[in-house]
DNA sequence: ATCCAATGTTGACACAGCTAACATTGGCCC
DNA sequence: GGGCCAATGTTAGCTGTGTCAACATTGGAT
């Protein structure tokens, strides 16, 4: 008995395209799969989002406020600076292997660059500052630059190895004599050493 | 007085490509554009590469054997280990900043995935020798492991920041009193360091 | 009960990658 | 020199996608 009104169109094509995404990235997302798969016409989705842009800034903008919640989470967690920034490390590491596609969408498009939602910025601030909360934790009263250079140049390190291993560069050498799991601890290693 | 054989149609291909590249990025790169500016027919391009991502792979090759060759050039050029490593990096960022649109072609695009052009897999291996041998020339005794273990660390913090640049994550905080320059040398700094 | 704003549909346009079938041509071979 | 063939180019068309204008339906406020 199909009806005229979905019910809650808006909320079902975010969830069907945070499913796609999970399952082949951003790419894999198209208006009118979505459409398909929902029952509802092709064109159905513009009365809720202006584009296709909009949408996935949607889904992404909902990874960011998941990401900054658990980067709460675990500060909540530990007693130890140090060990809650290494934590919080681990926690970027996990999305980025965990669900490469969202991870993708929220820190390898164009969402962010002109034209960007301001929910999606704001989230993406907040994210931004939950991060240089842990890090300020570390050493509480070093001034604000220096907070923002060292949360720049430890994220740097943390962002750069997971953009290459997604990006295929480092097939073969996570391997014997040099296994996976050590290059993840070398990782945040350097992640949290230095300035 | 136009010919029905362009004379070099693969070449001029490649060109354009590489132009439209620099430009707009990947996503720029249209083959009924490029068939169009060149003044031949849509389908002409095909007969020269199987599809879209041959001809960008061709692109990204390109890029690898230039990025290579540069780096074979700075380390002939700096006795200093430390200081040629140093140029390596300094060399790196050039390239993202300076041909941003090359750069994200050939580290964030999925060229490198399954389906790879030999050709490309071997300039791509060929570059990360070149940049593996800098720093091995800084520690000649240590192990390959170690060797690998460092240069994907220190590519990472590199790769990494240039990831966030180009990915607008970083707006706002290249500013005093937090100057570019001195993120930039920070982020040097930790390439470079440590294991 | 009525009306309207929200929501959905139909039909279309533009553009992109790609392909099959056909056309032209330059260079090799006799 | 002339003929043949493989390389190269063209035409026409398919599929898939984002997007939009015009029209249809409906649920809920008045």
């Amino acid at each position: 008995m199909p009806r005229y009104h979905h019910g809650d169109l808006r909320a079902a094509l975010v969830q069907e395209a945070s499913a796609a995404v999970d399952t082949g990235g951003p790419e894999a997302v198209s208006l009118r799969d979505l459409a398909k798969q929902l029952g509802v016409s092709t064109a159905a989705p513009y009365r809720h989002f202006a584009d296709r842009r909009a949408l996935l800034s949607e889904v992404a903008e909902r990874g960011f406020v998941q990401l900054t919640h658990d980067y709460q989470r675990v500060a909540a967690e530990h007693a130890d600076p140090v060990v809650a920034q290494r934590e919080t490390a681990r926690l970027y590491l996990g999305l980025a292997f965990r669900k490469p596609g969202l991870f993708r969408l929220m820190f390898a498009s164009d969402l962010l660059g002109p034209g960007a939602t301001p929910g999606l910025l704001k989230a993406a601030g907040d994210s931004w500052s939950a991060l240089s909360a842990s890090v300020r934790r570390m050493d509480p009263e070093a001034d604000p630059a220096t907070i923002t250079r060292r949360t720049i140049t430890g994220w740097s390190t943390l962002h750069g190895f997971i953009a290459l291993v997604q990006g295929g560069r480092l097939k073969g050498f996570m391997t014997e004599p040099l296994t996976e799991a050590e290059l993840v601890e070398a990782i945040l290693d350097k992640t949290l050493s230095g300035d």
